[in-house]
Parts: structure tokens; C-alpha cells; sequence
DNA sequence: CCACTTTTGTGACCCGGTCACAGAATTCGG
DNA sequence: CCGAATTCTGTGACCGGGTCACAAAAGTGG
């Protein structure tokens, strides 16, 4: 015990409201925040299940994504390491009028402020308010932006710049993903980015292999942006 | 002076954080807001201009759209009487990371507390910090409903949902307005709005005029959603 | 009544999402 | 090592709806 509870206050200590809370309300924290693992594609919070609570990423990354009735995804963004998310309180937050899906991206260590502790917080302290608020407000302006992109820009252009991303966040032109994958970072389909992968393939800006794709005109994509 | 003094201020009041201001903060906002009369159409705020402060709505309406860089405009939402607006004070609000353009839907009053202004409370209070980041995380919500209805549903639905809505609020079924304001309101091309009411007019569901429309089917309309 | 503006109708085209496959590459069990 | 199952990719057909380019109608004002 005394060994969780420490390693517990180490990373509540790197939420920003945490010094000023009073010595009660981080007594009622310790107590009731808890380390949970995820694995892989492990579903963090649905609209539907009963909501999560803030949720701090130690390690590994979370997806958040914006649900269609008929089951198509969209991600509005994703989260890494030394992240919070409070799209996880939304039961705290009032008004959050769409379905969203969190889940582990990959295997992941969060640690997790139960709902009902983030709503007695909420009301309690101001800063606790403050700070759902603002990375709430951060994460949704993020939200949008996507969205704006996928209603404005033209798909080669959302490609182009998607692979030059990634490649540069990989260090290299060799990129080792499927295209499925791609498609849910792109937000579209499989099918549509093969076509458009086989249109830069013939104008020869990659090449294209089973589980991976080689940038061979990184200048001929950003002139497509 | 006197009257303005006092008109200013009893609309002040009406902005929750007011009464949490000190007395040096109130005589500053009451000696900077102004009351501002903007016409039908006139831009309130938009992207490259410096932006504005909190906008607080005495009489009238206003659209919030987000912009393309080809033009295209999308209204993320309306604003009326009594509501206040923090879109317009984007520059005290860090993250905003897309274009939005801000208009009067019609002839409206406007309290107005500049940006600069603003800028200090925001700081200075943690009131008006939460009630900015509080009132903008619930437009930043109603915005992604939005878009996500233009992603995820089918136009049929939209714009028979909107009829019906406008119907209502009409407090009849016919509507005087032209197809080009509709397919604005529905965010989309005035055509694909004409093809649409044709569809309707052809399966009896309404019945089109130039410059209104006649549901004579509101039954049915229901049905398709 | 005639020019003019506003509103509407309509066909053609394009982009990209969806469906229904088939073919190719990999993995795995025996 | 071989055949089957699985995972990935390629591809044509179709559809919804946004865009363009007009023409036709309905109002409006001199």
C-alpha cells in the first residue's frame, strides 16, 4: 500500500491543480485515484458506459473519437504520455452533445480520478473547475480543427500531409503501416486510400508494399499542400 | 454620461461573474465596455482583424461560422438575446486553432468588453477565466454536434429535421424564406437544397413558392428521420 | 410594359465514401 | 514443407452531394 500510494501522489503531482487543493481533498484523491492498465484497442470510456473520471496517460496513448450512429469513427485526437484527458469526465462536464469512444491505442498505464471524486472536485475547487475547462475548450478547438479539415481540404492534399507527418515522426521514408491504418488516421476509408496511394504510386511520389509505404518524392507531396 | 454609465451596467450585472468582481475591476470594466448597435450582416469579428472581447447580446442575433480558405462558410452556431459570446475574445483564449468569422444575423445591440480588457480579468479573475473557458467549451460542444451532423447524416434528414424545427418556431407551416437562407442554416449549396425540396414537393411532402414553402406533410417529413 | 434583380430549376461533372468482390502476401498447423 | 486460413491490397460499380454553368421564372421599379 504505502508503496502505491506513493507512486500514486508522483504522478498527481503533475497535475497542474494539484498543490492547490487542500489537504483533505488530496487525502480524498490518494485514497480513490487508482493505477489501471489497458491494453491494446481496450475501450477507456463509451458514451453509453458510465464515465471514467479524469485520466492522466503515465505511459502509452489514448484515441478519442467522435461516433456516428451507424458506427463510423472519426479521431478528433489523440494523447500520449504526460497527457490528461478530461473528455473521460464528460458526465462531470454538462452539455457534451455527441458520442465520443476513448480507447488505449496501445498497452498503457493511466492513472485514473473516479468520476464522482472529479465531481465533488469540481464543485469544491475552483482550479480543479478551471482545469477541466481549459484543456476541455484545448482539446475540443483541436476537435474541430480536424473536423474542418476533413469538410475543407481535398483528400490527396489530407494524405500528402498525413505521410509527411509520419514520416517524419518515424525519421525515415519508409513507413511501416497498413493502409487500414492509415485510413483511421486520415479518417477515411481503406479503399479510398489505396486509390489515391496508387495515384502517387504512378506519379511516382512512393512506392507502395504489402504493410508499408516508401516516400521516394518527399517535395513532389508538399507540393501538393 | 450618467445614462450610459447606468444602462452599461445593468447589463453588466447580467454577466454571471460580475458580482464576483472587485470594485476597482468593475469600475474598470464599467469605464472601458461599451454598448455597440451592429447592422444586418455587419462583421462583428473575424480571424486576420484583431478580435474583439466578450460580446454580450442586448438585442438581435449573431452566427459563428468557421471558414475555409476557398470562402466556404459553415455556422457552427447562433447566439441570441441574452447570450454571450467569447468566440470574439479568441485572443485571450489560447489553442484557437481555425478561422471563424462572426456576423449579426440582424440588426443588433451589443454590450462589448474589450479584448484588452478582458485579457486582464481573464487573469486577474478566476471567475471570468471559468465563465470564458466554461461558456466556450459549451459552444466548442453544440459546434461539433454540428459538424458531426453534416459528416454523419444524410441531407434528406437534415434538412427535413430543420423544416420541422423551423416550422416550429414559425408556429406554422409555411415558412417565408428563400432557398438560399435555408441551404445556409442547413450548411449547404443552394441547389442540392432545390434538388432536395423538388424530391419533397414530388413525394407530397411540401409544397414550393418562390420565396416560401408549404409543409403539407409534416407526418411524413418525421418519418425520415 | 420593359429592363433588371432575385430566386429557382436543371443537367453535367467530380470527389470521395460504400459495396462487393478477387487476388496477393503472410502466417500457421500439421 | 504444403495447404488452409488470415491479413492485406486492388479494383470496378454505384451513390450522395458539392460545384459549375446556365436558363427560366417571378417579382420590382422606372
Amino acid at each position: 500500500m504505502e508503496k502505491k500510494l506513493k507512486s500514486t501522489e508522483k504522478y498527481l503531482a503533475r497535475l497542474p491543480f494539484w498543490e492547490d487543493l487542500t489537504e483533505e481533498e488530496k487525502a480524498m484523491v490518494l485514497d480513490r485515484a487508482t493505477i489501471r492498465l489497458f491494453e491494446k484497442n481496450q475501450i477507456i470510456n463509451s458514451s453509453d458506459a458510465s464515465c471514467m473520471g479524469i485520466v492522466y496517460i503515465i505511459k502509452g496513448g489514448i484515441r478519442v473519437c467522435l461516433l456516428s450512429d451507424e458506427g463510423r469513427e472519426i479521431t478528433l485526437y489523440r494523447l500520449g504520455e504526460g497527457d490528461p484527458c478530461v473528455t473521460t469526465a464528460s458526465c462531470v462536464i454538462q452539455q457534451i452533445t455527441f458520442d465520443t469512444l476513448v480507447y488505449a491505442t496501445e498497452e498503457s498505464k493511466m492513472l485514473v480520478i473516479p468520476s464522482n471524486v472529479c465531481s465533488y472536485l469540481s464543485k469544491s475547487s475552483m482550479n480543479v473547475r478551471l482545469f477541466i475547462y481549459e484543456t476541455e475548450t484545448q482539446r475540443f478547438s483541436q476537435a474541430i480543427w480536424v473536423l474542418q479539415e476533413i469538410l475543407f481540404k481535398r483528400f490527396d492534399q489530407r494524405l500528402a500531409a498525413y505521410l509527411l507527418k509520419a514520416s517524419e515522426e518515424n525519421g525515415g521514408p519508409d513507413l511501416r503501416m497498413t493502409q487500414e491504418e492509415i485510413a483511421k488516421d486520415v479518417n477515411s476509408a481503406r479503399e479510398v486510400v489505396a486509390r489515391m496511394l496508387r495515384h502517387f504510386s504512378s506519379e511516382g511520389l512512393v512506392k507502395v508494399k504489402r504493410g508499408h509505404i516508401l516516400i521516394t518524392d518527399p517535395e513532389g507531396l508538399e507540393n501538393l499542400l
